[in-house]
DNA sequence: CACTTTATATGATTCAAATCATAGTCAGTG
DNA sequence: CACTGACTATGATTTGAATCATATAAAGTG
């Protein structure tokens, strides 16, 4: 038997590594890959739900506009990760587009394939309930943030969130940082310039390394009580 | 074959309905009733994932708490919806708290017995991938608004979606709703004045009538391009 | 039925963060 | 290697909404 790049990705992702060779194969033959320069988007908010994703490559944001076209970054996604599903299993538009990073390469499969492959394997939906349940929380955990934490605190949790995922250097610039706090890129830096002058981060050029957890983990839990 | 009240509450739950009668039973039997008064918590944010539940009776709000201690509400749940479900299916402390609003009664199921039970029931299992999709999306969109939009949109796009599940007269108070939209209590008296003034809701007390869902949604959508 | 509590209402003041403005710095590109 | 665009930096000003302060009205409660 021979596999092909989609194989091992597939093999590595999140959701299907508990598959088997055959089924993998199976798998395989429903998925195909696509490339995708970056900035490119995959879909746009609102367009039909044809596809389920799987990045094999890269790095991919998912952003929603406000009203006045401030865009919001819901999550990044590198390898292995899958996106796209919460319209896929609703079977209605997607609700967020997702845009390339860098150069990316995906993989796709058809909706209807992609259930009908679910309904066979119910350890991959108990894993994608895990899954589901994890972003749900990750979710409920900023919309409290953004509803009654300052600005401060909320970059702290947001940083903290991407450290515990990617570790202390956190690839991404102020503007990032700013779409996913939910405020603006002045501010962002301004806070990000007074976490440097604390010790707290240290600061590169579309770089964040963060030096001091323990610290960034009060501000993200509270105001300082003096 | 006789059926309690119990099964009958899970035979017209969101995700048993698909159940049949013998199904159903094995079911009844790991469930247990719990019947608690207004007010009452029936777990606390941080606590043991113990149970997974389904409101029988009354409404249940989840709530979590900022770090000053305002209270914001994650979602409302009546009869035939389940909660708690995040912590059960991460087999990590409740992310939020759950606290009832009325007199309540709720169906609860051992974390580890229901997680059995769903092995076996793959269509159970397909049927809350498709029910947590849809809170994904639902808080999704209340990122997007909470990050970006001004308080009065906010207040609308809350007003739009509970009356998706509920109907134009929406029972709550000023500052459940303020709870909600991720605003104080006076601002949200503030603006539903105002939108009473403008004809697009009546308002009585703990009570909000939408009257122009048209307008409502022009509100929700965007600043008036003038 | 007096009394307390909860909900609605509205004005005045403060404040965190957005907005507006300008400038320096680094990285990639022709 | 000059040039252009993206990123970081910082000051000045504005503003939406929070906070503080009262007041009235409706709903429970002993």
């Amino acid at each position: 038997m021979q596999f092909s790049g989609k194989t091992e990705i597939l093999r590595h992702s999140s959701i299907f590594s508990s598959l088997h060779d055959d089924e993998l194969s199976e798998l395989t033959n429903l998925a195909i890959e696509k490339s995708f320069m970056p900035n490119e988007f995959i879909f746009w908010d609102g367009d039909a739900p044809e596809w389920f994703y799987i990045v094999a490559k890269g790095k991919v944001k998912i952003i929603k506009h406000s009203s006045l076209g401030k865009e919001f970054i819901i999550a990044f996604f590198g390898p292995g990760e899958m996106f796209g599903e919460v319209a896929v299993f609703e079977n209605k538009p997607y609700p967020a587009s997702a845009q390339t990073v860098t150069e990316t390469k995906v993989i796709g499969i058809k909706r209807e394939d992609f259930l009908s492959f679910l309904v066979n394997w119910p350890q991959v939906a108990l894993k994608i309930i895990n899954i589901l349940a994890g972003r749900l929380r990750d979710a409920q955990s900023r919309l409290k943030d953004l509803a009654g934490e300052r600005v401060e605190q909320r970059l702290a949790s947001v940083l903290l969130m991407l450290s515990a995922k990617l570790g202390n250097t956190l690839p991404f610039t102020r503007q990032e940082i700013a779409d996913m706090v939910g405020t603006t890129t002045e501010t962002a830096i301004r806070v990000t310039s007074h976490l440097k002058d604390r010790g707290i981060i240290r600061s590169v050029r579309g770089k964040v390394i963060i030096l001091d957890e323990e610290k960034l983990r009060l501000l993200a839990e509270g105001p300082p009580r003096v």
